[in-house]
DNA sequence: TCCTAAGCGAGACGGTACGTCTTGTCTTCCA
DNA sequence: TGGAAGACAAGACGTACCGTCTCGCTTAGGA
């Protein structure tokens, strides 16, 4: 068989195309990349780029797999230790804003102007909260809300409080944004609409 | 003067542009629409396209204006009637649900596939919801949570509900997706996420 | 009657148009003037160009009609004059060099990469020259050339003269660029291709 | 070296445009020619239009350069064949019209209306010209005359016969107009201006 | 060791949207 | 009522990017 060292050629093309646009991303922002520009950085022939991906967005999600990877597996840790529930749930949080802390420059390539690439983040939030929940919860969501509608409040939430806070600078710390998100998650919005909140 | 018959032929002009952008919003997805549809539906000439408005998106924006004024007037109303605050907050809720239904098609025009027609519409919601707090919350936001990370908590939650719902069929109807996300704005999702809720 | 004064008022806007018509050759040469330019230069609207001419060569051909004057009157006078025919040959020659030395950058403007304009000038000097030979030849020219065959000759040779002329900044005088082509015209050009002229 | 089935693949693309082109001017005349007209015709991306050419104009001269190859094949002979100069001189003329007559509707669409294509040509004819005078006239052209002004001159003349014949149906044969132009250039036209030419 | 199949670069190509430009017509107002 | 203003349809322009394709070169396994 040929498989084994053609593999690796075809590993190391990719893994060059995937550095080449992270770090294009770092430079231009994610929707301002061309195809033409990923080949070129990566002195990688056209032909050669939709011989293994389709498009920038088939790039972009496998190359960000390894995000999910790092969630699920922080998620798992969280199962598997013993202690109040409610200290675990929502435990993806802390983790990508330390994320997105870590990888600043990166992160905000991914939401500055665009929006293509937020909705591939967002995916693979909703898997880990969908997890998440149906880990914890196994009643069917109390009440009969539906478990998606809950799965789709909360990472529309946390989306949007990631994309406000990097916009900003993530100028609050992660630990701190951390806790204003989870605030607002358990005890509800009401308190901050209006002052007079319930006693 | 030369104003008011020219103004007449523009407004005319004007409205056709708007009304061709919202069918063909029906039947191929903002995103999917190309000025040169719009133009060859609206039988107007390109330069007349580009002679009012600089991009799909510039005539989305204003024509979607009247939206927010559906919010304003819904959200002044509330705040003129006497009554209890908590039922007078997210006001907009039950009024977007509703608008959405009304216009089914449209709505799922803009949310389908794209992102940047539900930007503009986020971008209105957001200053609703900006208002509200501003007019309810005279203290600088209880326990230091920045106002506008409320905002973006709210309306990014909203956003995804609404999405979520339409892209389902708008199966329940309006008050009821909206009392589960008044729900779960007020008593946060800890209850929805882990079967030990409150009693 | 309004007529006398509305006849006065179109003058007056024709006059305009043409000013600038030959404002704007100045600036940017024939060819790139738009009837736009010309409006605007003139503060007349598009319709009130297309209302008096059909195009932008109508207006440049309705304008430059005096120079066929300047030039008949030049050949009438040589005509009704006594002396050698040969000297009164080719008349419009030296008054036509003149009148570009006298009006050099409207020439060059006209000349500059253009050539409607050209074509132009060139029809209204074959109808000079037409009238020259028509005046003094009375057989069917010579050995059977075709009047109109001559006609185009020397028109043709003259403007290509007087085009590289201008080009070249109109360096030598009127007078010898005349006794140039005079020569080439009179003599023929055989001496000045082959150094071994006839003896 | 990868360069020969590329080169094969350009040069065919290259020669259908050239052949479209031809045969569009045959059809509509050089200048009411568009760039659109020509790839629908040739089944050619305009993109490829340009990725090869820049302009109209720029396809038909590198089309046209082999004319000049002819032209310029036929000076050398004349050059290298012995025998009375003056029956070498302007050797261009009749090879030029025996073109013209071959391609009657070619060189009809040429000079229809239009004038760029019209200084192509002339611009070739002037490179001949200029290069049979180099040759034969080693003074620097007696008397003074600047040898560029002979070479517009010559040029200037032929190009309004050529012009003139092909209008009016090239009806004398090649080798009449010829003949005519011929004895404009070496004897001069004042022979033909005045009917009592010189005794 | 050579052979053969693949991965690969290079880039030509057809297609299509873009935003700009100019033209000539048509409608409306004003003096 | 005729001239001025300018909105409009039409459509060419040159640019950009896309996704497909056809080439040969390179290269590394199996014969």
């Amino acid at each position: 068989m040929t498989k084994p060292s053609i593999d690796r050629r075809v590993a190391r093309t990719r893994a060059t195309l995937h550095q080449t646009l992270m770090s294009l991303i770092l430079k231009q922002g994610y929707e301002a990349i061309t195809i033409r520009d990923i080949c070129d950085a990566a002195n990688v022939g056209r032909s050669t780029f939709y011989a293994h991906y389709t498009s920038k967005e088939d790039l972009m999600r496998s190359g960000i797999e390894n995000l999910r990877q790092v969630l699920l597996d922080r998620q798992r840790d969280a199962l598997a230790t013993p202690g109040d529930r409610s200290h675990r749930s929502l435990g993806f949080s802390l983790t990508l804003f330390e994320h997105a802390r870590d990888h600043i420059d990166l992160h905000r390539g991914l939401v500055g102007g665009g929006t293509v690439a937020l909705g591939i983040i967002r995916q693979i939030l909703s898997d880990v909260v969908r997890d998440e929940i149906a880990a914890t919860g196994d009643k069917k969501s109390s009440d009969a809300i539906p478990r998606e509608l809950v799965v789709q409040y909360v990472v529309g939430a946390y989306m949007a409080v990631l994309t406000w806070w990097l916009d900003r600078g993530a100028k609050p710390p992660p630990t701190e944004v951390d806790r204003m998100f989870r605030r607002l998650a358990t005890d509800g919005v009401l308190p901050h609409l209006a002052e007079g909140g319930s006693p």
